[in-house]
DNA sequence: AATGAATGAGGATTCATTCAT
DNA sequence: TATGAATGAATCCTCATTCAT
């Protein structure tokens, strides 16, 4: 899967980073941000729950957005590669088995990480992870499309905006599953990857529909 | 389409109000809204644009949150009001005509108010709004299915959460369309309009698919 | 007993005040100043609970501590008759009934009026109420002193000042007593009866220690 | 004496501050209280008299009660301090003694500490400076109780609760005697030695009243 | 006499960020 | 590199009181 980043303000170099300090501190936001929200995240909070003086935040972090951002950064990596994972292990491809398994990937991730949940599903405020998440949306579906479109499952006439589309929506579904409950409505979730496979199946060659062997 | 209003803390009686200046309070906050994000709503900016004492606020609003409320409150019942008119001249009802007409008066509003379109499908923030539209939904879609399944468009066995589903979705549609541009992306909007339609056709009739006479 | 009042600022005439009202007002600040302390006692909170507009509290009183004021005058006139009924009630005068007696007359009173507690024994905020009561101390001090002198109860060299100290002592002995319980600590007051009692026995001449026929 | 403090919400820790600017804080809000009473004790108030920014008095302290606290916490041990002292130099320890040396050392603090008896003696507002005082009477009355008792000056079955009325009625005097007079009330305190010199002498043995050698 | 409406003045507290060391 | 200390700028909200009607 590409890597590429959105151009940040970042004054910090990377490898300056004291990788278990910035570990310490990712930690300690993400479990703030779970407990009480993502209004929580306040820079004390942050250095409290981290053993951190606050100066030394900005040590790591440009500002205080960059923060969640890392955090989010950190999740997406585990999502690609999930996705990555789950993908490589499919019998049988098609579009159907891709949507769910990408889904489920998906899901998987939410599970594991709540605070990316918090984050991104939930408190889409911050500016800097939103247009993170959007790209990151794009890749995904970028990726999905090319991959799909290689082994014949869509017809030519299909387009990425197409392939974006049924990312986007998967994304608004999985928001709204995981809107009250921290596990998600799993109702839901099924609803919307029937939602989403319907969709991309309007797309889809013969053997897209039918599937053929990996 | 039904009226209830969910019960607030509300301290300041409607009656009490003086209508020109809380209208006058009202449209600075959208304008404000519009111009600067949710975020720049605070009680001295709306007070200073609207001239008013920001003291004044608090005759007419319990607290800042209301205003939002308020604000979107008049908002919604201009949309019940546009998808009333809308659904009422439509010659063919039909699963398709229904929706398409329910989401295009939907659009129509969100274009009359750019204040709405930052409120509601941008920064879900404010829990009071939050509960207020999400409600508006439940209502939108009980009314929705109420008449489609009268008019005999879809098949017994849907249920009201299938319409529930549609709605939210659609409403993540419009979140989508309207995250960047203020007037919407029309290409995703045409496109949301079709995934909602191709998902409810999925519980409709034979009737609901070829449409009745009005 | 005498009753002059301290020169106020009042700018509303007494004959002007309707009764009902402002004895609804009264209570409704009694009971608040008993519910949530003096600090809770604001214009509104007594005008919601007495249903009466803010606005016309000025009505009837010339601001804020004019109704503290007028509270502990009404609870006052109460202590003064209590204590005038119960003295005239006793068969033999001595310096320990009377101070036992008069002692006994404000707890009763405090007991039946909680709010002086409140408002006198804890939170002595209010000037006007202070200026109020000290004078009543000192009144109440002047009328005992010349009833015991009268009587020859006390030596020809006793002065108004230890009549004076007396009756503080025994208030701030109230104070300590009904700090924490709004009951009174019986302990305390019987302890502060017996140390106002040993003080004022010091200047008591012998028909004064052993009594006399009312 | 003992010196424990009771425990606090503290959330500013005692080693951070600098001690310099926190003086000048504490000045600051002592003048203020002597100027215009506790109430004018307003975090802007302090701040401005003291020069620096509101926003640094919260580096020092958790709120503003907290000022109010430590500025008499710092009384407070000048005038265990002061009591010690004096105490220490008695050659004669009787009652009486005890009692009078006590007392005008408490006298001789509230003279050096004007601000101190504005908020202790005259604004009982604040929860945290009451418990703090009260702690403290009961902390002396203890260890006066102790120490009486020890040198043999009070009989076997005087109890800890005597001394403590004697200190809070000593307390209350004070309260009395610096009402309105900053110096204090010089007939009031002497009047007021008298009368906890008398109650106390009621527990005491023959050695309490005529005294023994230090 | 009564009151709905209006408001000036002020209240405590929080926060992200900077900077001298 | 690390950080204790410092702070400007805001934030929401309350309250006693007035005044036109």
């Amino acid at each position: 899967m590409s890597n590429d980043r959105p151009a940040g303000k970042r004054r910090v170099p990377q490898q300056s980073r004291s990788i278990e300090r910035v570990e310490r501190i990712l930690d300690a936001a993400a479990e703030l941000v779970v407990a009480q929200g993502v209004d929580a995240l306040t820079t004390r909070a942050v250095a409290d729950r981290a053993e951190v003086p606050v100066a030394s935040l900005y040590q790591y972090f440009a500002d205080k957005d960059e923060i969640l951002l890392a955090l989010v950064e950190r999740d997406v990596a585990e999502m690609d590669a999930q996705v990555a994972a789950d993908l490589s292990r499919l019998d049988v491809l098609s579009v159907a088995s891709i949507v769910e398994t990408t889904m489920r990937a998906f899901v998987k991730v939410y599970h594991r990480r709540p605070a990316f949940v918090v984050i991104w599903l939930r408190g889409r405020t911050n500016s800097a992870v939103n247009e993170f998440c959007r790209a990151h949306n794009k890749r995904v579906a970028a990726d999905l499309f090319r991959f799909a479109r290689d082994v014949g499952l869509v017809r030519p006439d299909t387009r990425p905006v197409h392939a974006e589309l049924a990312v986007e929506v998967g994304d608004r579904v999985f928001q709204l599953a995981f809107e009250t409950r921290m596990r998600g409505d799993e109702v839901l979730v099924a609803e919307g990857v029937e939602l989403v496979r319907s969709y991309m199946e309007r797309h889809a060659t013969q053997a897209g529909i039918e599937g053929v062997r990996a």
